[in-house]
DNA sequence: AAGGGACAAAAACGGCGGTTTTTGTCCCTT
DNA sequence: AAGGGACAAAAACCGCCGTTTTTGTCCCTT
């Protein structure tokens, strides 16, 4: 029991996963221990508890382990820079979707789409064109379509 | 054609939307015109003018018009200081999940389940963790359990 | 204890068809 | 023009069911 490696046993007491999930996601390659033994069994070092801690999170906000796969997959594929999203990067969850927030921006973890948008941003967007009444097509040039077809 | 009153093709020409998407969701109850003019028309305001372009938004961002409503019905329950979400809040959309922002949080537009956790965060309470070795249980009680369960 | 294998229950997924909602279009009235 | 009604196409939803993934449990080996 040393500082920074971590038996089975106690990876599970602490990240509150089970044994055997330890067992399959190792199998599986979600979380691999970076670290064996000479008898070659597996040492959990203190950033492998950061990202089961990570995923039993995301488990317990209800997203499925083929859920986090996906997103992992990626992640790696559109942030390459992160190679261990899970202890790295941070995340929000909401019913089966995952964010990621990187800087500024927030992205869907599974699809790398970046969707954010403050009211605020659309209110400015909203008085310039009341400033400008008379040409008001400046701003949305494809409504200013619209505004001659439906006119 | 005041300041601050708009008519159905001038707010289908400014957001982007069809005539029809305007009178559809004007009888559906979505984005309802605040004023009508003494023939009985509808004239839409500034803010009406937002939280059609706030909606416009989601719907390009793959949000059904269903779950848009879901979201508002369950917003004003849970934010009932928001009498008009799609105008007042900021909305972060992903795949098929609405999230709004609300001071420091973020919540499921849908369930108003909170969902925040940044990474730093977990290294946090690991690191808490390391140091306290010999009664490690006590930042994860059940956890601890666990080890007695297993051990 | 840890690893691994085997088996079964539970959870999650994906596709399909039927139903409801939303939108486009046309027409009529004011 | 705006409102409203009617009809049809498109989009979205919902529930069902067979398949795959994940987990629990038991047993055996080191």
């Amino acid at each position: 029991m040393t500082r920074d490696s971590f038996s089975r046993q106690q990876a599970a007491a602490i990240t509150g996963l089970t044994p055997r999930q330890l067992a399959y996601w190792r199998k599986t390659g979600l979380v691999v221990p970076a670290i064996h033994t000479d008898g070659g069994h597996a040492r959990y070092t203190f950033t492998d508890l950061i990202a089961l801690r990570a995923a039993k999170r995301l488990r317990d906000a209800g997203i499925s382990l083929q859920r986090i796969r996906k997103c992992l997959r990626s992640l790696t594929h559109f942030l390459p820079t992160a190679d261990r999203p899970l202890a790295e990067l941070s995340l929000v969850v909401t019913g089966d979707v995952v964010l990621v927030f990187h800087g500024e921006r927030a992205f869907d973890a599974l699809t790398g789409q970046e969707w954010v948008f403050p009211i605020a941003e659309l209110a400015r967007e909203v008085e310039k064109l009341q400033r400008k009444q008379p040409r008001q097509g400046e701003l949305f040039p494809a409504a200013e379509e619209k505004l001659e077809e439906y006119a």
